[in-house]
DNA sequence: TCTACGATTTGGATCAATCCAAAAACAAAA
DNA sequence: TTTTGTTTTTGGATTGATCCAAATCGTAGA
């Protein structure tokens, strides 16, 4: 038994452990793991004789292994309902950089909106015991959700919508203001009659934009009141506009859930033979890159997706270290990025957006 | 020792294990396993036992202990270059959708075309045991990459674009076939300068398109070549088409590498007082969903993203499943989604694209 | 009643790391 | 030289599943 070391070098190609570094090194296997986790207990001498034999046997770090023993896995799991929507492409890029930084590697699951997706996919991240998670509630999801997550002690932070009573950790934008700034504008432009596309009341952030629009309304002393729900897609806009247009008194300028919905309301209006930004302004919300072309380029509150993205993985990460730690919101400012379908601008064409 | 079953209850919260099903339900760890993984072995009976215990007892299945024990790890690597374009983000949706349905989860990592980050993400999918990895290679790739992921025994799908020797595996679009078709549909317009804008030589997915483009020409017969190259981005077009409307003979036609230079190309003849689709056919790559938009809207070679996403996916499984098969390459065919850009159709505006 | 055989079930070894208490090595103080 | 106190290093236990050869259970056939 212990006459032999034994060795099973009879299978093919068995992976290089921390046991053959340690025998190459001529040290413990205990050693060699402090070496890699940068321990600063080990002595330099040591350390270096180590990493020369990682290198020589050629070694590759099981994390798996490594999770199974300690308790991180280096892994966050982000959930969103939309991932074909440029605005999530931006933010996965935003939470990737911020995760690269630690170490981190994120899972990516699309849960289209459907709860029963949604919860499927939280359920496999789990059983890969990732450390935390990024989550876009789908439309429809139980408020409940996040008391499970709780009861699993699985860290989560919500993203852009929000369900359940805070305190929760959240990062998004403020879209009750993003709504004010752009109300504001058209109101100094002489707006009176300003209407509101798109939204369901499934969520927070559309129930947070109809918040930011009646309150800016009723700041502003106006009457007028338009709001119509619907999907947040370039079809909802392009068809909701032929009855908005039609009515008596009609707006004059519409406000968009997102720039998709604007992006069809400005084709719905030059299907009717009209100018968007000339007989009626048009603003979209997030500043998508597209917002800057167009025919007018759209005027759109700017949400910042990748900034929320990287505001929002840091959090999880700082909640996995602190795993009790008091809830933060992280609720980043938007800007209204004026161009010329609000009228604004005489330019009739500006150079696109500047790359990032 | 054997006196008592050692049982760590003081710690807080000890995660549900395997035996602690076994001894719920009376029978073995080696049953439970087996109940787990569907086995037709156990007795209809004990399965049902079993199921009833990891129910009560609320047990979370532990992928990483399995995958230590076990040879697969149900993860795949999937390494873009640009997560923030939408066409990749329809290609990610169809890759989820493809793995979703076999119980794989997906690590994203985004390489910014930066062969340096692509390589370090590569290395920690590595570490993490991934299944297989799905790389659209950036800009620069050393062609041993391949062989250095064959050596590493780690099944590679290459996407969109490939580096290195065949046979390897790979699934994209025909792009050679694409340009061909925009080409022949311009000629058929009458069109007989037709420019080539934007990529760069750094990838197969350029070198395809230019060899497409210069096979065509010279299928027609036509004598006017001109194939400008650039980065692939709306500043790009944008900029490059003052210099080139302004030689003599200047195109009448320009066939964009995708559809974002496409837009940037269309802006600028804007800038220039001339109407693209009258003065100035323009034809994209991709067919983005915003390709319906604009004024006008564009005509662009549909490239399938999600398709494409799905096809590389289900290799990747394939692969995983058959590591020493014959190597595949799934090429779709591209299609010409005709719209108002090219001159060819005569409505002014048309409905948005169908949503998905 | 005993044997054989297929259908189930099982315990011990194993995967590759980390944790932790204790040992070893070394240096400085008594 | 012994004692004390740091640094470093170590081996055994542990994590939670799978693999595999062997044991057990039923039951039909001799």
């Amino acid at each position: 038994m212990s006459q032999d070391t034994p060795r099973p070098d009879s299978r093919a190609s068995r992976s290089v452990t921390l046991q053959d570094i340690a025998a190459h090194a001529g040290v413990s296997r205990s050693t060699v793991s402090l070496v890699l986790r940068e321990s600063p207990l080990v002595a330099e001498g040591t350390r270096r004789r180590v990493q020369r034999s990682i290198k020589a046997l050629g070694y590759v770090y099981n994390r798996g292994a490594a999770a199974l023993r300690g308790q991180r896995t280096a892994t966050l799991g982000v959930v969103v309902y939309d991932i074909a929507n440029p605005f999530f492409g931006a933010m996965v890029a935003g939470i990737d950089a911020a995760l690269n930084r630690e170490g981190y590697v994120s899972f990516l699951a699309n849960s289209e909106d459907s709860p029963a997706r949604q919860q499927r996919f939280l359920e496999r991240m789990r059983e890969h015991r990732v450390d935390g998670i990024l989550l876009c509630p789908a439309e429809g999801t139980a408020p409940d959700l996040i008391d499970t997550l709780t009861s699993w002690q699985m860290p989560c932070v919500q993203v852009l919508r929000h369900v359940g009573e805070p305190p929760f950790d959240y990062a998004g934008t403020d879209f009750r203001r993003g709504v004010g700034l752009a109300i504001d504008h058209l109101v100094a432009q002489g707006h009176e009659r300003i209407a509101f596309l798109g939204g369901h009341i499934g969520h927070s952030a559309t129930r947070e934009r109809w918040q930011g629009y009646r309150e800016a309304l009723a700041r502003h002393g106006l009457a007028y009141q338009r709001l119509l729900r619907s999907d947040v897609t370039r079809r909802a806009g392009f068809e909701l506009i032929p009855a908005l247009m039609a009515e008596s008194p009609a707006p004059t300028a519409v406000l968009c859930h997102n720039d998709l919905v604007a992006f069809g309301a400005m084709l719905g209006l030059k299907r009717l033979g009209r100018v968007p930004g000339r007989d009626c302004a048009v603003i979209g919300t997030d500043d998508l890159e597209e917002a800057a072309l167009g025919d007018p380029a759209l005027t759109s509150i700017a949400t910042h997706p990748h900034a929320v993205g990287e505001e929002a993985a840091r959090l999880a990460l700082r909640r996995i270290g602190n795993p009790d730690g008091a809830r933060e919101q992280v609720v980043l400012s938007p800007r209204l990025q004026v161009r010329d379908s609000c009228g604004a601008l005489s330019t009739p064409l500006e150079s696109p957006a500047t790359t990032t």
